[in-house]
DNA sequence: TATATCGTTGTTTTT
DNA sequence: CAACGATATA
């Protein structure tokens, strides 16, 4: 077990005994350790597997560690927990709800439901959307929660007109949420906090863990810390791996300092760093760390790599974002024609806006690409619905998931029904739904009941059936015969496939358990389709990630670093080290791009280079520029004379019939059965129906 | 109450 | 540029 790891490696994960801080520089084996640290504590038979907790940031590092871990012990994992902080969090929570004051079948709050929750309450008080930015509000509302300031609390940070409003929306925003039954992300985190002021609960949950693993624990925020120092009390067996220089969350809450406080907040720590590189060559080794020593706040320390210095960092400045993207999809085309495999290829770039001039290049190359993190199939309206029913279904004082399905299909019932009715719940401090008691509200509820009374004796895929059935979506959208009703049709019957696999994977799943789980995915899970495809995903999403190839395009000032961290130094820190991040998931060869012009907000604005360029001090040699366009040659398979309508029916060899949704410059967006795809306009491959 | 059209306004990053 | 909201009209 411990053959393959150094000195330093093998030392992290046999010092099993009292609180360690590994400072694990990118690409240093970090969750090479930590797994078989897992394996090892288990193997001596230091713990049951069920003592064992390890927490990661995202869902996809959680994952990749229980594939890791499961490989290196005989038996099955399911008994450790192996999860999110978030996910542990609402399993804690799920636990304890009567204790928190809540009912059973909670729902949770994504980012887009908080928000229209938000918009309502300050519609509620009569404030000026316009004048309150519902997504500000939300985020300062987020930032308290994550400091553990609650409503009432905020009250004595209260310096201007804004934080009056912020204020009154937060006691609101929490009062609802309560009413509704229903958990925003933060509370995932704060309430088990909450919960752990009950000493006998607290005390459970610290007797049920013997060794706690903490991964990316630069990305701790303070309630994260607050959770895991609670439960850690009395017990010294806390393990933390991180390295201050990925930090990159401080938006969300994140303070780096943790790490740097560690060895003060944990009595006798041990201090492991590991330094030594396994995935870059020296070459891009190099040029991460000249930009990283810039930074002022960070623990001392230099990777190093034994490996050779490999193909030399291009920079390379573009006219726009158009050459750009083309440039980018021209080398990939040539990596492959060299035999590359296109997943070990990434693009990351520092806003989700860039993606778009990308993917319109990597579809004219016929080049196969993913983008990942985006919601493109839980984000589309239809199984927004769906989710809303499934969700009210399962717990009627979700006031959100109601007001989204109240009306939907249309049932006459508009904003003066609404209206009485929100005025009737708030007099009798209940939620929208159990106010009902006439009129049209009153067929919707019964529709629901109805629901509420099969779903007991039906099996998850056949309650979306009915719902669909039941509620009308089906025969209004069969009614309305269009090609775009077809697609949400098809949309809705694939939403089944996705409940169908969960049935085969977990056996029969409540509603509940299904809730739960699809609140915390951001991505679909990938269906087969075993063709290699290039990655195109910010940086942020990237982190943990790493690929052969690495492009980099916008290596700009107002992209990175980013234009809203320009008034403040730690800020700058920040976007630097997202370059750092950005730089360091490089294997061989990393590809820098700037642009002379950009448009950004539909405007041409003049680039300049990123300060961070300068910073790397790249050699003369490194640099090429591109200055004329970039001949792809692609045109001989394209009919320009076709012409494209919103809502036309095409149909695709490779994805059978589709339906136009967006048509573009260059580009057209057609949407298939279970998925969106895009086209080059008047590309033989689609052909019109 | 539903729908169409126009104008306005804001974009970092995410569990 | 696009998404969203306000306003007009059916």
């Amino acid at each position: 077990m411990l053959e393959n790891l150094n000195k330093e490696q093998k030392l992290a994960v046999t010092t099993t005994e009292g609180p360690l801080l590994v400072i694990a520089g990118a690409g240093s084996g970090k969750t090479k350790v930590l797994t078989t640290r897992i394996a090892y504590i288990l193997e001596k038979k230091l713990a049951n597997p069920s003592e064992i907790l390890a927490i990661t940031f995202t869902n996809k590092a959680a994952k990749e560690m229980k594939g890791r871990v499961q490989k290196l012990v005989p038996f099955g994992i399911h008994e450790m927990q192996i999860s999110t902080f978030h996910s542990f969090g609402l399993k804690i929570i799920k636990e304890n709800y009567a204790e928190l004051g809540f009912e059973k079948n909670l729902t949770i709050l994504d980012a887009s439901d908080s928000k229209t929750l938000i918009k309502k309450i300050l519609s509620d008080l009569n404030y000026d959307t316009n004048m309150y930015n519902p997504n500000t509000i939300k985020n300062r509302i987020s930032s308290c929660k994550n400091e553990l300031i609650d409503a009432k609390g905020f009250e004595r940070f209260i310096a201007s007109a804004m934080d009056e409003v912020v204020h009154k929306v937060f006691l609101s925003y929490e009062k609802k949420l309560k009413t509704n039954n229903s958990l925003d992300f933060d509370d995932l985190l704060i309430l088990p906090i909450k919960l752990f002021e009950n000493k006998k609960i607290l005390e459970r949950y610290q007797k049920m863990f013997k060794y706690i693993l903490i991964d990316e624990y630069q990305d701790t925020n303070e309630a994260q810390y607050i959770l895991i120092k609670k439960l850690s009390a009395n017990n010294p067996n806390v393990c933390v791996v991180g390295d201050e220089s990925q930090s990159i969350y401080a938006f969300r809450g994140s303070n780096y300092k943790n790490i740097l406080n560690f060895e003060k907040d944990f009595k006798n720590a041990i201090q492991i760093v590991l330094e030594q590189n396994y995935r870059s060559t020296q070459n891009i080794l190099t040029i991460a760390n000249n930009v990283i020593k810039n930074n002022k706040q960070r623990k001392e320390k230099n990777l190093w790599t034994d490996q050779i210095d490999g193909d030399e960092v291009v920079l390379n400045q573009v006219q726009d974002e158009k050459t750009e993207a083309d440039y980018i999809a021209k080398k990939i085309k040539e990596l492959k024609n060299e035999g590359e495999d296109l997943n070990e290829v990434g693009i990351l770039y520092r806003t989700n806006a860039q993606a778009r001039p990308l993917q319109e290049a990597m579809l004219e190359n016929h080049i196969a690409y993913k983008v990942v993190g985006s919601y493109q199939f839980y984000g589309r309206k239809e199984i927004k619905d769906l989710l809303a029913y499934l969700k009210l279904l399962y717990n009627q004082n979700d006031d959100v998931s109601f007001m989204r399905v109240i009306n939907e299909p249309k049932r006459g019932i508009g904003n003066k029904t609404i209206e009485t009715l929100s005025i009737q719940a708030e007099e009798k401090n209940c939620s929208l739904y159990n106010a009902i008691s006439e009129g049209k509200t009153l067929a919707f509820k019964e529709t629901i009941e109805g629901l509420k009374q099969i779903s007991e004796d039906i099996t998850l895929t056949e309650l979306v059936d009915e719902i669909l059935d039941k509620t009308g979506m089906r025969s209004e959208l069969k009614k309305e015969n269009s090609a775009m009703a077809d697609i949400r049709l098809e949309n809705l019957e694939e939403f089944k496939s996705i409940t169908t696999s969960f049935e085969e994977n977990y056996g029969i799943i409540s509603l509940g358990e299904f809730l739960d789980e699809i609140s915390l995915l951001v991505d679909v899970v990938e269906e087969g389709e075993d063709v290699p495809k290039v990655s195109l995903m910010t940086i942020h999403a990237a982190k943990g990630l790493e690929f052969d190839y690495v492009f980099l395009p916008g290596v700009e000032e107002g992209f990175m670093p980013h234009c809203n961290s320009f008034a403040c130094e730690d800020d700058i820190e920040e976007e630097r080290r997202l370059c750092y991040v950005a730089i360091t998931r490089a294997r061989k060869q990393l590809w820098l791009l700037y642009t002379k012009s950009r448009m950004v907000f539909g405007r041409t604005q003049y680039s300049i280079p990123s300060r961070f360029i300068k910073e790397m001090e790249l050699e003369g040699e490194q640099i090429e520029t591109v200055d004329h366009k970039v001949d792809l040659n692609f045109s001989k398979n394209i009919d320009k004379t076709l012409e494209y309508k919103i809502g036309e029916k095409v149909k695709s060899d490779k994805f059978g019939e589709g339906i136009i949704v967006d048509v573009g410059e260059k580009i057209l967006t057609v949407a298939f059965k279970g998925k969106i795809q895009k086209f080059i306009k008047g590309h033989k491959s689609l052909k019109k129906l």
